[in-house]
DNA sequence: CCTAGATAGTTATCTTTGTTAACTGTTACC
DNA sequence: GGTAACAGTTAACAAAGATAACTATCTAGG
């Protein structure tokens, strides 16, 4: 989440829930909890349905460093395993996620 | 589970919990969920610590047409996917989660 | 042989993440 | 203006994981 929102600058549930391939209840619940802890604030949005986020500054700081400790973590358990087979393994599982979305 | 006392033949909690890598209380539960199945029984075994479990003969015939809706399942999800594919996939897998448990 | 430590398993409790169903408030379209 | 659709919320449930604490049993060493 914090991740999809670094990267869009703002987000509306459905849409992250869409994203995340989530019912709107478990994007709910996730984004009230980043927002109790500060990552995320409301955005001003014209449609009053919609429950717009961004990160806060605090949450950028914590992207930035979760980001590093992941990127390391990932590096660490992908030792051994080449940039091609990575990309392969990719591009197998989005074909695998396609075809249990038919 | 039912595939690894198929395969096994018998097994006990402990011997379960580390090939799944989970926890005795996970193992512990599922198991007792199975046995009130019916699809599962009790083994005598000499250490009565232990108990030691085998998949009753309704079991069998369960995991026998479990085992086909799920072949089916991956035959499809796996399709524009080679052999050789496949094969690396759960080859890099396996150095992940080596990676993962050092 | 007895005891202490280790082992196998159980139980209670908690957490997390997912869901469905039902709901409220808002928007858009006819 | 009314209705259907949409965005999001809430309650309740389920599943699967864990930890901590416990009991019963086994094993090894003194």
């Amino acid at each position: 989440m914090l991740h999809y929102l670094a990267n869009e600058g703002s987000t509306t549930l459905v849409e992250l829930s869409h994203y995340l391939y989530v019912e709107k209840p478990t994007t709910t619940r996730t984004i009230n909890r980043l927002e109790e802890l500060g990552y995320v604030e409301h955005v001003p949005s014209r449609d009053k349905r919609e429950k717009r986020m961004q990160l806060t500054v605090l949450g950028q700081q914590v992207y930035e460093e979760v980001r590093i400790t992941i990127d390391a973590f990932e590096k660490d358990i992908l030792t051994g395993i080449s940039v091609e087979e990575q990309q392969d393994m990719v591009r197998i599982m989005q074909i695998i996620r396609a075809n249990i979305l038919k």
